[in-house]
DNA sequence: GTGGCCTACGACGATGCGTAGTAGTTACTA
DNA sequence: TAGTAACTACTACGCATCGTCGTAGGCCAC
């Protein structure tokens, strides 16, 4: 197996952020520490060395790619924020449902709000769709 | 909104472990301290306070209800598991995809697995069928 | 009134995260 | 070539959470 997560657990707060940024650069574009302190310093006050120590931990854990770019790193989202949110949505999924998958599914369907069952339903139609192409 | 979770972080492995036994209580009922400890005991050497205080904690966090029986308490899971799991997926996909609900909610469709695309459909054909009612 | 259960409360170590300073490296620049 | 600016590496501290448990105190049954 390749890329096994270690069940990236969930992120804290300035971790998000960090992440919101990297996942707002244009086009995937890799964005190195001073770009990021930079866009984070418009709303808070925070030290470059914080933006650097949080980067690395997220590169640890896999969730961004560090790109040595002459002597500075650039850094990318590993995976687009719609994918690692459904992969934190399978990791509880995994944890917590072994017996019970199914079950907890449906519990799922049952109270997600009109937009988001009629977003599984597009999405499973264009499963269908690849799948009869 | 009645109960509004404080969006519930991941839960520890002993914390788990005691759901997990509050859940296999034959339904549902409410366990004393004292018998989840023998039933943990079984597979692990733990101290009965230890398990004390992790129910205490999973009541603080509102995952079990505490009601006095005697001199005793007894806990039952607030919620099924299914139904917590079905939670702390909705949670990530608030917490992580206010912007981009639907894209993630492909992602997630797109990568499950056979099983889980199939328990989906069945939920919302079940969802239909309520409707339709 | 004494011996068990049971709860209440506190405590300690490990880990994760927000926060940041300092030291050291590298490369441009005057 | 020596200084300076930009970066990274390493360390550290405070706080919260969790696994772990001890001790103290209340209450019921003999």
């Amino acid at each position: 197996m390749p890329t096994s997560q270690p069940s990236r657990s969930q992120l804290g707060d300035l971790e998000r952020a960090v992440m919101e940024q990297l996942w707002s650069a244009a086009d995937g574009a890799a964005l190195t520490v001073r770009e990021v302190h930079a866009a984070l310093s418009e709303s808070r006050d925070i030290a470059y060395t914080t933006v650097m120590t949080v980067m690395d931990r997220l590169a640890r854990k896999d969730l961004v790619v560090q790109a040595k770019d002459g002597r500075a790193y650039r850094y990318r989202a590993r995976e687009s924020r719609a994918a690692l949110t459904a992969g934190l949505m399978r990791d509880t999924l995994d944890d917590f449902a072994e017996h019970d998958r199914s079950t907890a599914l449906v519990a799922f369907v049952e109270e997600a709000s009109a937009d988001d069952v009629a977003a599984l339903r597009r999405a499973l139609a264009d499963l269908d769709a690849l799948d009869g192409s």
